[in-house]
DNA sequence: TGAACTGTGGTCAGTATCTGACCATGAGTC
DNA sequence: GACTCATGGTCAGATACTGACCACAGTTCA
């Protein structure tokens, strides 16, 4: 409650205006497409005052992404203190995986190109980190719930770690992208679902049949 | 939504900031000991700032006393439409006057310095503009309702308007001042509200006794 | 009584913040 | 390969804000 503090305040009141309008713009229409003169105009601001809070536009959507990535690590941060059998934790995983490219599509549109090796999308050292970054949480947190599945008797010893890691961080991300660039935009949400659901079940049940089988 | 919109926001905002800062300041200590570099602490500003806003200490509190005065018009603009009888109405008055000074007991201090024709208070012309149109505002609704008394039948048609609108003025302001300037201030509130609703009943009564008097 | 002191309303030169016309560049067109 | 167009980024000028400073009224004290 003083003089530097309200300053201060705003100062952080502008920076999260330029954030919250640029968020809106690129969900619309992705990085390209949106004009810095745009994300300014919506922001109420002029442009020079963009550029007085953010040193270019590709700052401007890397804070965007590390926000959210910083919002999906806190999201997953809790996964294994519900006392939730592996499957479970499995399935509540991808539901906030799910929900994370449902709020911002063009992440995910990055972080396909991305995985594929392209380098089209001319992102900065800075973006790439982040992406890598939150690339391997998600791909670690996978592999641990594995090995909690297999402590806790949910899954046989035998299974593969990195082997089913990847298969699941696969069909994960196969399954988001068909329907995420395909179909109607109504009902997305609820086929990614419940695919997602379905095929992970399946995927569960065929690693204890191996199991079975391998006991009989 | 736009960028001269944002700005035209934020002036408001600033002046409305000043006004609050001062209207806390001015109710706990007067006009004189509250110092224009307080009011800028307190709305978080700096002395420079305000006078960006305001010409004058003074022209701060003239723009309470007016919102102040302007909210009190709006609360009894509409006494007449509840068809209430007269007494019932004089005493909703009586509570709104009483609320206001309540919540700003300094404005009843230069209101009764101003009854009294002193002129040490130094207030601008437009202060005492003010004052006076709110003054003759209440005087007048006074009048206003002893006149729909009579010809609602709720008093006598032989009651001198302009005595009893004086008498009235005269025993609230008399009640609240000798309340609002001594004893206990936690039961300032309640010694004023039911001495007033006291007196007005016996005012009230006095009234049609002179009635029953001079029929009989 | 008047010199010195004190406190505060009001001023203004300096600073921070904001703006939009302008420039450089790269993509698309013919 | 010259031209047009769109847009990321720059910067000189405009706007908003700050606090040291001044004038002066009121107070103290010899």
């Amino acid at each position: 409650m003083g003089l530097a503090e309200r300053r201060k305040r705003e100062k952080e009141s502008r920076k999260a205006a330029i954030l919250k309008a640029a968020r809106k713009l690129f969900f619309e229409k992705g990085f390209k497409p949106v004009t810095v003169e745009s994300i300014a105009r919506k922001a109420e601001l002029s442009k020079g005052s963009v550029y007085l809070y953010y040193n270019s536009k590709e700052e401007i959507y890397a804070q965007i992404l590390l926000n959210d990535i910083e919002k999906f690590n806190r999201k997953i941060e809790n996964l294994f203190n519900y006392g939730d059998h592996a499957p479970e934790i499995l399935y509540k995983l991808s539901n906030i995986y799910i929900d994370f490219f449902l709020h911002d599509t063009e992440l995910f549109r990055i972080l396909v190109t991305y995985m594929l090796h392209t380098e089209d999308m001319n992102l900065s050292e800075e973006v790439n980190h982040h992406i890598v970054k939150m690339t391997n949480v998600a791909i670690t947190i996978i592999e641990k719930i594995f090995q909690y599945g297999i402590e806790k008797g949910d899954f046989p010893p035998t299974v593969n770690l990195r082997q089913n890691r990847n298969a699941i961080w696969g069909l994960l991300n196969g399954i988001i992208a068909l329907h995420l660039f395909t179909g109607d935009v109504a009902t997305r949400e609820e086929r990614i679902r419940s695919t997602v659901k379905a095929t992970l079940e399946m995927y569960v049940r065929g690693l204890s049949d191996v199991n079975t089988r391998a006991k009989a």
